[in-house]
DNA sequence: ACCGTTCATCGTAATATTGCGATAAGTTTC
DNA sequence: GAAACTTATCGCAATATTACGATGAACGGT
């Protein structure tokens, strides 16, 4: 049917899934290290730096802004986008719980 | 198009974005953490475990297989999977160096 | 008021994912 | 060999994702 049987699950699981893929596109992993690597906020060059399209770029922003792994804030004319390091850390929290006892 | 643009990012966004993408699913999620806490290979118990059908199951577990994070070896009548120690550490440093400047 | 810049959204098309039943493939046991 | 058990694969349908061009919304400067 198509549908993630998303009600069957635990709110932990979703979540753990949710963020998981919001980094399953490389053009939204290249995005969060782009924000990384500027240690800032990047008001939008991000076109610039991704062989995609604007309106694409701006799908997979939205992604991101969705999941909570980044924020955007309007600064006229351009928008300032941050990473969520709450999330962020939420992130981390999550995949290291999970694997912290074999690895 | 729907097509990813694969080509167009480097090696290890597109490792990265795979490994996420394996656990983009709650019940991926569900089965990793049913191999983590079981501390041992698991021998098929987890279609009873997974409010799912065999098929859609074994399609879950394949698509573990491809990304390299789980393995199963036959033991007729059944197959025991166990997560792959050497996958997982991977995903720890590849998300791990990833956040590792910020949080 | 009119541009130009920047970004979001809409509409569309191609492809991928999710889910299940049915069926096939591989063993063991009888 | 036949039957039982376990898992993989096929075929289908519903939905989601990815990508782009075109259009729209918001703002600043002229």
């Amino acid at each position: 049917m198509g549908l993630s049987k998303t009600a069957s699950f635990s709110t932990e699981q979703n979540r753990i899934a949710e963020l998981a893929k919001a980094l399953a596109h490389p053009a939204r992993v290249a995005i969060v290290q782009y924000l990384l690597k500027a240690e800032a906020c990047i008001c939008g060059d991000l076109v610039d730096a991704l062989p995609l399209s604007q309106s694409t770029v701006s799908q997979h922003l939205k992604a991101l802004k969705t999941a909570g792994i980044i924020t955007g804030s309007v600064e006229p004319p351009k928008v300032c986008y941050c990473l969520n390091i709450t999330v962020l850390k939420e992130f981390n929290s999550a995949f290291g719980e999970m694997f912290s006892r074999c690895c």
